[in-house]
DNA sequence: TTCCTGCTAG
DNA sequence: CTAGCGGGAA
């Protein structure tokens, strides 16, 4: 692991206690910290894909408050869980945690797997969130790649490169993570990484720009990802269901009011089709049915 | 305006 | 490898 540390870099003992001391100078004292219930952790993680801290909270807590363990999502209806994860974001992902749940409680073993490999193989976990659910549930150190993890490493290591790639990073934060001053408290290690990164990003240019996974997102204002996010709100209010047609004309005028493009026939369906296809409701005639 | 503790399908 | 996916706080 050591060999594999940058040449003229600060020794990794150096960077390693260095960081450690700045993190948790820079700790922020968040709810879904420091606790021991992988299920609350994966929840946090899964709000937090693409999600800023602020927003989460209150939803990680309203969110466990209607479905506190694994079974318990399991054993609740989908637009249920839709209906808690209205104004997070990213509607997919509760979707992906909720077929999780159903997994998890259908395999006979009724709790979410404690390996990194097991936790992967999961809808909506990816290696940051699994890497993630190791570490701060399981005390287990990995490679943790995401967004602030980025931002340190970038600043650290890479101060002038551009286009810095995961690949480059990888080794340098497995090699960090498996030192022994960072391995002996892995929450403790990522959370400083994280609460320091978050803290570049706010007092200065945002080093992930640097990075090559780095890409602005599209406007989201008159974009089909609005239109669905629209449609899924507009079926979870109609527990009877929602005439296709009308949903449409709903959604046309919505958008005629904020003065942009109607919606005409094709594109509704082919979004619906969409929906229906990820699971977000179904249909029955035409009837659009939560 | 920026961009957020990414993941998935094509 | 890329495009698509929510919504709002600062």
């Amino acid at each position: 692991m050591g060999a594999l540390w940058p040449e003229g870099a600060e020794p990794l003992d150096e960077f390693v206690s260095r960081l450690l001391r700045v993190g948790h100078e820079l700790y922020r004292d968040l709810p879904w910290r420091y606790i021991d219930d992988p299920y609350a952790v994966l929840v946090s993680e899964i709000m937090l894909q693409q999600t800023q801290v602020t927003r989460v909270g209150r939803f990680w807590e309203r969110f466990l408050e209607a479905f506190p363990t694994l079974d318990a999502l399991a054993a609740a209806a989908v637009p249920d869980v839709l209906e808690r994860w209205q104004g997070l974001g990213y509607n997919r992902r509760a979707l992906a945690l909720k077929r999780t749940a159903d997994q998890c409680a259908a395999d006979g073993r009724g709790r979410l797997p404690d390996s990194y490999e097991g936790l992967l193989a999961l809808p909506g976990i990816g290696p940051a969130t699994a890497a993630g659910v190791m570490a701060f549930a399981h005390q287990v150190p990995g490679v943790y790649v995401e967004t602030n993890v980025r931002a340190v490493f970038l600043h650290e290591l890479f101060p002038h490169e551009d286009k810095v790639s995961d690949k480059m990073l990888e080794p340098l934060v497995a090699a960090a993570a498996f030192h022994p001053a960072a391995a002996a408290d892995p929450r403790r290690w990522y959370y400083g990484l994280l609460d320091y990164g978050a803290h570049l990003k706010a007092t200065g240019v945002n080093p992930t720009r640097r990075s090559a996974s780095y890409s602005r997102q599209s406007v989201f204002e008159g974009s089909r990802r609005q239109k669905r996010a629209w449609i899924v709100r507009r079926v979870l209010a109609a527990p009877e269901g929602v005439a296709g047609a009308a949903g449409r004309a709903d959604l046309d005028r919505a958008e005629a009011e904020a003065a942009r493009d109607g919606v005409d026939e094709a594109l509704f369906a082919s979004i619906v089709d969409d929906l229906v296809t990820e699971g977000f409701f179904r249909r029955e005639g035409a009837l659009l049915i939560p």
